[in-house]
DNA sequence: GCCCGAAGCTAATGCGCATTAGTCGAGGGA
DNA sequence: TCCCTCGACTAATGCGCATTAGCTTCGGGC
């Protein structure tokens, strides 16, 4: 049998019992020295020269492995989207994200590991025990609204530091970060409203993720401040699309401009399906934007509308998002339990909201 | 003293002694049957059968620092990028190399760790030590070209496993895999010259990385096959920009026709600066492309311009990079070594190219 | 002269796992 | 009956490091 059997690695790497031997010392005295002594124990100079010369010599590095399993935490964080792949597209509204955890877990010294939904381990969508494949890590972000339920569920009642990504209140237990939606879209519409608009359409996906729920639920708050409550409770306020939005037609524009409506706002998703619906039947319907109407957008445009004038509406600190996230699971890590959940989005000027066309009562 | 056994085992996270107790074995058992047994110890199938139920209703992941102390690997590969993977500046993306890593480890039953070399304001930029980190995994993929020499090659001389996207002669002993920036630059020439241009020129950046000189090389190459061994070394032939172009005015576009010259060649480069020069210089002279003269990109171009008309050029193919750079990493881990290190670009015929304007000759 | 405490170390232990030597009982052959 | 093998496990050990509980000296204080 070859004695060293898999490790190729190995070749004279020196541990510090090597370092120890030349210095003349114990291998705890290097252990002490190397690791800056935090114990304090008494130790002299000469002596601590000697260790550091020796290693200096010998070329000595820490084994990480070693390191990390003494120290009973590897500084490593999961990052798990249910996506068949990691998002690959960059203009996927992941990557900021992304963005924003990478560097927040860089600051804070911790190693990132990605997870996805094609992970090894014969962990597909429907393996049961899928989700268990993070526990290699300290910790774990989640991304995505798929992520099932009941293995979630054990992952946190078994005390493991999770962190959703999006607001995830239906998960007992489990914290998480997420935009402000609601006191985001509200703003939108109260700027429109200070324009002068009265009768404002909020064109939404029919899909109750509390993404899209949040944001009706903000719209409706900011209509009844000025409109009064019977104006929230307007269920013709709210237009409930479907993918694709083929309800939106230059015909259905134009007759709501007809009922009055002055303003549409869409919300923001994964396809941009229903500011890409409005848009496309505004300009159908030969509409100038914002003089014959305005519109506005909960969020950012899709990256093919990008280069196009910007909506007024609010970004989404997508960066920030992840950072906080990463700072609520390192939280989590020491003991310290709650953070702010809650990103504050920025509004976002835009123009293609302006005043109302005229009085049309 | 505080416990702190008990305190972090109810951290989650159950040992092989855990699922030894559940299962009613010892630790050796569960390590046999959830390692595969491969010295091939006799086991009952039932014990067998308890041990995998017992780790499926704990969840039991096995740790990745112990698992490889103790047998020097542990299924995890590492990637380093010295600057973020995920940078806020998309048009410098390391993504969609990433993807193909990705699929290509999970394929191979790997999962990835992603070793944040400096961000800004990181704990550890700048540190001496920074790649030792990397030792966790099996074996480590490297990004970008400001991996500090020294460590790397301390790493390499270990016998550490490591891999380097992107051309890396000048380091001994580094494995690295690369796109075949020789081939496909010298092809695109080979088109134009098909196409009927006699005097093209390459705009390239004032750099020495491998990528920017395999581009000249390949071009100057292909200039030699249809105008001699005199033109590949005429200077004028290729012209070295700086950051930002300021240089490659509509003048100087215009001296140039003038001279002869029929097509333009830049080189894609992390900013895309002398794509985007170019582009504006000849927008800004009012001169039609492909009409007055024609246009190359070696590479794709930045992601600003990529809802313009498609340059001719060639594609790297990023994600087949990160594939075969895992291939490459695992290979080493298998101890067989060589695979091909060059990656073949594609061909991209755009429309920014076409037959020079009458005989200018 | 004896005890005490500090200075300066080192032996021992354990982290979680893989691996190597056993151990133990049930047959089987002589 | 005794020994030996074989099947089915377990005890013990070590990976490289950090940590903790000891040891020695040596110099005062009383």
């Amino acid at each position: 049998m070859a004695e060293k059997g898999p490790s190729r690695q190995r070749r004279g790497r020196p541990r510090q019992a090597e370092v120890a031997r030349l210095a003349g010392v114990s291998q705890t005295t290097v252990s002490l020295v190397l690791g800056g002594n935090k114990q304090g124990i008494a130790l002299h100079e000469d002596t601590r020269a000697r260790v550091l010369a020796a290693a200096r010599e010998l070329g000595y590095v820490p084994d990480p492995a070693a390191r990390r399993l003494a120290a009973a935490r590897n500084n490593l964080l999961g990052v798990f989207s249910f996506t068949a792949t990691f998002p690959t597209a960059v203009e996927h509204s992941y990557y900021p994200i992304l963005v924003g955890v990478e560097q927040e877990a860089a600051a804070q010294g911790y190693d990132l590991v990605l997870f996805t939904g094609s992970s090894p381990g014969g962990a597909q969508a429907g393996d049961p025990g899928a989700l268990n494949r993070v526990r290699l890590a300290d910790g774990c972000l989640f991304l995505g609204r798929h992520v099932p339920d009941d293995q979630l569920r054990k992952l946190v009642a078994d005390g493991y530091p999770a962190v959703h990504i999006g607001r995830r209140d239906e998960l007992e237990g489990l914290a998480w970060v997420g935009a402000d939606y609601v006191a985001a879209s509200a703003e939108v519409v109260r700027r429109l409203s200070g324009l002068g608009h009265r009768r404002i359409v909020l064109v939404r996906e029919d899909d109750d993720a509390p993404a899209s729920t949040d944001r009706e639920h903000g719209f409706r708050t900011a209509l009844a401040e000025y409109a009064g409550p019977r104006a929230a409770d307007d269920p013709s306020a709210v237009v409930r699309t479907t993918h694709p939005a083929d309800d939106i037609t230059p015909g259905w524009v134009r007759d709501r401009l007809a009922e009055g409506v002055t303003a549409f706002v869409a919300e923001e998703t994964d396809s941009g399906a229903a500011w890409r619906a409005l848009h496309a039947a505004v300009a159908a319907a030969g509409l100038d934007v914002p003089d014959d109407l305005s519109l506005a957008l909960l969020g950012s445009p899709p990256a093919d509308l990008a280069a196009a004038r910007p909506p007024t509406g609010f970004d989404i600190p997508r960066a920030e998002l992840g950072a906080a996230a990463v700072r609520m699971l390192t939280a989590q890590l020491s003991g310290e339990e709650h953070t702010e959940p809650l990103v504050a989005c920025g509004f976002r000027a835009g123009s293609t909201a302006g005043p109302p066309p005229g009085r049309t009562g």
